[in-house]
RNA sequence: CGGGACGUGGCGCAGUCUGGUAGCGCACCCGGCUGGGGGCCGGGCGGUCGCCGGUUCAAAUCCGGCCGUCCCGACCA
């Protein structure tokens, strides 16, 4: 229960120059956030009880699932992150303390969690075990965005669940998906459960939760059925057109062009006539990664683009874009590089699964030069692979996808055994014998979801929170000067509101604009902090006996409550207008 | 890491090219009017012009270095 008169709530009329994303400009300008540098973000109270909301919301689903809150430490002792291989990663924060002794700031606590569940889970009795805490994570990101969209230090909510094998972390994961699901559902937002990639985590399987909003950093495929990262989705692609059937590939000359529009046009052919070359290098020959030579060239349909995650995972390691030299020595020139007798021997061939049998044009690794009828298989030997990015058109069970920009508002992972063993985290099984932990950790950021309700549900007059997300349920506005009969009876259906135990209970919350200002400004402010439900006490309705009620999400007029109300009808009229709203 | 833009009071900006009194709108403070859409009038407070160095009689302005912020790309649990 909250007087604006009191309250640090410092709205502006203006977004700062540099605001850009919607959420970014609003946020600020409402009031809820102000920025101390790059990344860096201060929450101010009306935000910050925007995001105790959302923790509460999180909160409740964590305990529902028997997940156990504790605290961990962001900063620590570098030795676990040398130990899981995690400690060379850029975003990692390091720094040494008086002693010279290396410590580094958290970015997740997966090292943290385990290095405590290797002492204190000791029995199969012990298991299963899920922890969770809200804890600040320090990255040093290459480059902060967007508000509090991506930051260098946020507020986290990261479980960890530990099980005696796969069975049970499996099982385990389903019941976290539907904790996340149940909380996806209640903030309100519009949201996918996609498939995903396990990134620098590491581990068995992941999903993402997305809300598509213009300011996301991904790109979403979905179709009836499926949703995925664009990063791993896989769809049937659009028939293709094969050039003509030749005996042997036929050179043809091309000076110039090296687009595929272009050579496309000279010939008179579809670009799916065409195969892309790219070259890559396999960086690091990891566990996992294929043999051979480390240059590769793939293979895509001229109308299709590679997908590096997938062409990675392909080729079983990470993967870099050869360098234009490494590109003239050992396949041909650059704009004409083709996989028919490449200079060098060593390159090697992945062909893109899209690409149906047939006879296509490809660069003759020859200035100027494209070869017609080369077909794979037949003219250069390859593997095969799934490694293009999908596009818009493309089918999934029949179904065609949409390709939707969304933000990542909470990753979860099977990571196996991942951490366990290298930060030897095992417990005694029945058989007496010692098992590695299965893990898995399930991550979300509120700040993020607080910022996705704001893109998903802003109009041009401002924020207009979910109920469940909103920093008060009501916004009361007196209008009228001071001292005047419609301030009175504000101030009056102020405190009748306060004294209400059951509305405190049902944080069913009011912010009372008693302010000095004009009216204009005043209901300006309540339309740019959106707060649900706005109650207005002016001469209009005050002449009728009544409190003028507006729906924020599409400024509705609501029917008018009588201001006579007290005790458990006036709890019962504002539950029920409360209920009803977005 | 590559490309671009910017840094002048709390916010938004002008002034910089062509060196010479630091300015405007909003916000803020005081007084008055107004009181159903950031209203009006009058009077005020507030700025080492990001930092350091140089050139000059004189630097927000010219030169050099550094720092910071934003955008695009690369990167990103």
């Amino acid at each position: 229960m909250t007087r604006l008169s009191e309250y640090l709530l410092p709205t502006e009329r203006e977004a700062p120059a540099d605001a850009e994303a919607l959420s970014h400009r609003l946020m600020v300008r409402a009031g809820l956030v102000r920025q101390l540098g790059a990344g860096l973000w201060t929450w101010l109270p009306a935000g910050w009880r925007v995001h105790r909301k959302i923790e509460a919301l999180i909160r409740a689903e964590m305990e529902a699932i028997g997940a156990q809150e504790v605290l961990m430490p962001v900063l620590g002792p570098a030795e676990p992150w040398r130990r899981t291989g995690r400690y060379d990663i850029p975003e990692l924060f390091k720094l040494r303390d008086r002693r010279e002794a290396e410590l580094v700031l958290a970015m997740t606590h997966e090292e943290i969690v385990t290095y405590h569940a290797a002492q204190l889970i000791r029995s199969y009795r012990d298991l299963p075990l899920s922890l969770y805490h809200f804890q600040v994570k320090e990255r040093d990101e290459p480059r902060p965005r967007a508000g509090v969209l991506r930051t260098r230090e946020f507020i986290m909510k990261d479980a960890y669940s530990f099980d005696r094998d796969e069975a049970g972390m499996n099982s385990t994961y389903e019941r976290f998906v539907g904790a996340y699901d149940r909380i996806m559902e209640r903030t309100g937002l519009r949201w996918y459960r996609v498939q995903s990639d396990v990134g620098m985590m590491g581990g068995l399987g992941a999903h993402e939760y997305m809300a598509p909003c213009a300011a996301g950093e991904n790109e979403i495929a979905l179709a009836p059925g499926y949703a995925a990262n664009v990063e791993v989705a896989s769809a049937q692609a659009r028939p293709a057109s094969p050039d003509a059937e030749r005996a042997a590939p036929e050179e043809v000359s091309t000076p110039g062009l090296t687009r595929v529009e272009e050579v496309a046009q000279l010939l008179g052919v579809h670009p799916s006539a065409l195969l892309k070359a790219y070259p890559v290098v396999r960086a690091a020959a990891g566990e996992g990664a294929l043999e051979g030579p480390a240059l590769w060239l793939a293979l895509v349909r001229g109308d299709h683009r590679v997908n590096e995650v997938k062409l990675a995972r392909a080729l079983g390691g990470p993967v870099r874009p050869a360098r234009p030299e490494e590109i003239e020595a050992q396949i041909g020139p650059v704009g004409f590089i083709g996989p028919v007798d490449p200079r060098s021997g060593d390159v090697r061939i992945v062909l893109d699964q899209a690409v149906p049998a047939g006879c296509y044009v490809t660069g003759a690794n020859r200035p100027g030069a494209h070869l017609r009828g080369v077909r794979p298989g037949r003219d250069f030997q390859h593997i095969s692979a799934d490694i293009r990015m999908v596009q818009e058109g493309d089918t999934v069970a029949g179904h065609p996808i949409v390709i939707e920009r969304a933000i990542e508002v909470a990753n979860i992972f099977k990571l196996g055994v991942r951490y366990s063993t290298p930060l030897e985290a095992s417990y005694l099984d029945e058989d007496g014998r010692a098992k590695p932990l299965w893990m898995a950790s399930y991550g979300i950021g509120p700040a993020r979801i607080a910022a996705a309700a704001v893109e998903q549900l802003a109009d041009e007059r401002g924020i207009s929170w979910p109920r469940a997300l909103a920093p008060f349920a009501i916004h009361l506005v007196s209008l009228g000067r001071p001292g005047s009969e419609e301030r009175a009876a504000a101030e009056d259906l102020y405190e009748r509101i306060c004294a209400s135990e059951a509305l405190r209970a049902e944080h069913i919350d009011v912010l009372y604009d008693d302010r000095d200002l004009g009216t204009g400004e005043k209901l300006t402010v309540a339309e740019l902090l959106g707060c649900p439900l706005r109650l207005t006490v002016g001469r209009r309705a005050l002449q009728r006996g009544e409190v003028e009620v507006q729906v924020r999400r599409g400024l509705l007029e609501g029917a008018p409550l009588p201001l006579s109300l007290e005790g458990e009808e006036l709890v019962r009229a504002l539950r029920e207008r409360w209920q009803e709203a977005p």
